[in-house]
DNA sequence: TGACTTAATTATGAATTCAAAATTACGTTG
DNA sequence: CAACGTAATTTTGAATTCATAATTAAGTCA
């Protein structure tokens, strides 16, 4: 038998491409903490690469603004700050909202469906307070919609910012009040969704967004209020 | 003295940062045509660089959509598609609705009278026909908007999906009757700033994206049908 | 002892090198 | 002479090397 120890591994992809996608991974999941330096030697022995490919996908993470480049000082997780979190979600809001109403146009039966019962689920983990479980329904019902809007630039576009505000489960700020306030905007959005209300759903999605700025960055400030003592 | 024969490089910028700014301008300005396979060991000589900052800098363009990357064939600069702009436009409508809005909330007296300036510079352009100069002025508006929206993040993005369109001169495709539309809406965006109000704003940005994207979707497959004789 | 200088070390940025893939050129065969 | 297969060349992707900037450590002097 021939050797072929990762048999997936066509290697169809380049390196550096690879790494963009793990080093995303290791920043959203907090492996790679908000601030810390950029461990660039450790991660090429990890990875088990040479600087290069990795110092490539750096740059394009420093472009989608996941770290921060310093001429000659490296490279640095880049922190969510309040203002970043301010600027970020309107423009997430807009394009969540022009989603809905592309989505309202080209959505079919199924896909409604499809929502329907990721809706459910979410609901169910809402009740058992699953937050994991929650924010992962949650995330794919706003992909399936995303979907429904037939627009690659419009998607890319949004994930690139949603990225940036998942940075170390900065999500993960649901008190009981906003929680249940989330799920009763969800219900609105699955209602007109079923009803190809493009309008409606884009301004419920837009003020969802914007729902979620709020606690967010209340969320945040309560955070720099107790790492000041 | 000291030799210093380019004064003005300081090179205080990493040289792949430098590489992107200049690539950009090669491929809006149309020096590297849609299409074609991007010449790296010419443009490391022309640069006087290696191979080594120059891919760093492809990878980034084409995580902005610039160039298309292929695993082991290189890279080449992407072309404007009818797709592609029926996406782009879009999107960035639904930018400039917010930029308008946010931009109510903000702008002050002194930057109103600076668009006002730039406006009155349009018209005269325009009754020029100096296509060149319009554009740049035109360009200037919009990017005084997006300064009043206070905005980084929305600044970014929109400037990256404006880089798209901008290829190779796309936007010169005015007709008398498209021109003179033009200049009517931005009547209306000059109006809306001045009162700033930003709902009316933002809807007549959209609608002028929109007027845009149809006038750019008939040029560009008037360029399809022309080039297939 | 503490602040400042200077030397040693480390990390970064970019050029160079090298192996592998793709393309081109060439030769062979039907 | 056309199509296929093989060899030579070129190009790419990535590792390595090297010069320089930044950081740390050591030493000196008040």
């Amino acid at each position: 038998m021939i050797q072929q120890e990762n048999p997936q591994v066509i290697a169809r992809t380049s390196l550096h491409r690879e790494l963009v996608d793990r080093l995303q991974l290791l920043i959203i999941g907090g492996e790679l903490a908000p601030g810390i330096k950029v461990p660039e030697r450790d991660l090429c022995a990890q990875f088990g690469v040479s600087r290069t490919p990795l110092r490539e996908a750096l740059k394009v993470l420093a472009s989608d603004g996941l770290v921060r480049l310093e001429p000659n000082r490296g490279a640095w997780v880049t922190t969510v700050t309040v203002s970043e979190v301010n600027e970020v979600f309107p423009v997430l809001g807009a394009l969540d909202a022009i989603s809905g109403e592309l989505a309202c146009e080209h959505i079919t039966d199924a896909e409604i469906d499809e929502i329907r019962a990721l809706h459910s689920q979410m609901i169910e983990s809402y009740e058992r307070r699953d937050l994991d479980s929650y924010f992962s329904i949650n995330q794919k019902i706003h992909h399936a919609i995303l979907l429904a809007a037939r627009n690659d630039t419009l998607t890319t576009s949004c994930q690139a910012l949603s990225l940036r505000m998942q940075r170390a489960r900065y999500l993960a700020n649901m008190t009981e009040g906003r929680w249940y306030d989330a799920v009763q905007e969800h219900e609105k959005i699955l209602t007109f969704v079923a009803e190809r209300n493009g309008k409606k759903l884009a301004k419920t999605l837009r003020d969802h967004m914007e729902s979620k700025r709020v606690s967010v960055v209340r969320w945040l400030q309560n955070q720099d209020a107790a790492s000041e003592e």
